[in-house]
DNA sequence: AGTTGCACTGCAACTAGTTGCATAGGTAGC
DNA sequence: GCTACCTATGCAACTAGTTGCAGTGCAACT
């Protein structure tokens, strides 16, 4: 498991609420690990018992109060003590990859719409990704530590939609023999 | 969800015991969709009271009896109809991400041999999937249907598992700045 | 004045998936 | 003869994650 270790991660860079965490697993970090706020909070509170994390209550003006957590002693030797150990090899889980395999089962044109469809959003997500490397991160050959380090990771999630988005164009060029050649697409070039 | 609707795409390939599908989901499906043996057997045992599926037990010569599913019409509608349907996009999970991302706040030396260890089984599975490639698809312009998914489906592992092994040799190239340049790979080019 | 949306927290019930164990005969190597 | 692994199925207990709901109060739009 490693959920509590990604908000561990997360709250080393910046001690925060549940809710801005889990804004900030919508992007950044969430690239390679998601939740949902309810998932958040229960988590934050199995690890406030188990002394990870100390809670301080924030009144705020014209908003509700938040609870802002950050990592004990304790919490920064258990993230410690994680990184140092084995990671489970990654598992890729894509529905839509099922559905391209049965398309002959069902309505081939159908999932050729759904595959259009994703490929516009993994190029949405591409873009989105370029823009804030090219905002955060405008000289990456002087990075060091911990910037390099998200930078690093914010390049593995500009590989894997080159990546899908090339898939699906590859896909859909072969799921749609009539229309010949990929759409022009401007960032396809690496920078 | 979609264990059932895996499943039912590799039973409408071939009908087959829970055992097999376990192992059917080690390799080809497996590359975007995993399951234990337990969950198979459990989720068979669903799909058999939902009617999807019918079982016939099989007596084998010096080997335990085994249950060989098959679809049912229900379980041919059913899958034509998810088919249909529009597919959840993909969330990457990755754990070794998270650690990269962590690095500075444990020990980076273990990230980065965690890394090489990850890059190794990845161009492990490139590998056998380029050499299942050759072996079962020769020739793909000549594919169509089922055929033709079957090797979209496989493309995309292999575009999955270059672009994460691509990935690591980045990420072992910043990290361990003293040893310069990616190792060679033969595998690295496109077929 | 009324609706929508955002910030903020959380419970309850559910579904999905994992880990550990049990059972049982066959085959292969030492 | 012993150990170890393969085929084959499955239960029980657990962990992880999702979905639906609930409540408060402010700001912005209509």
């Amino acid at each position: 498991m490693a959920l509590e270790h990604a908000i561990l991660v997360s709250l080393a860079e910046k001690a925060s609420s549940g809710y801005e965490l889990a804004r900030r697993f919508d992007k950044s970090i969430g690239q390679f690990w998601t939740a949902t706020h309810q998932q958040v909070y229960k988590v934050l509170g199995r690890m406030e018992a188990a002394g990870w994390v100390a809670v301080t209550v924030v009144e705020q003006d014209g908003r509700p109060d938040k609870k802002v957590y950050d990592l004990t002693d304790a919490g920064r030797a258990e993230l410690a003590d994680w990184i140092a150990q084995p990671a489970a090899p990654e598992v890729a889980r894509s529905e839509l990859a099922v559905k391209i395999r049965g398309a002959s089962y069902g309505d081939p044109v159908a999932v050729a719409d759904e595959v259009e469809r994703h490929r516009t959003l993994h190029a949405e997500r591409l873009d989105a990704y370029l823009a804030n490397e090219k905002h955060e991160f405008p000289d990456p050959s002087r990075l060091r530590g911990r910037r390099l380090h998200q930078w690093l990771v914010l390049r593995g999630g500009i590989a894997l939609e080159r990546s899908m988005t090339d898939w699906y164009d590859d896909v859909l060029a072969a799921l749609r023999p009539s229309k010949r050649g990929p759409k022009p697409r401007p960032d396809k070039a690496k920078p």
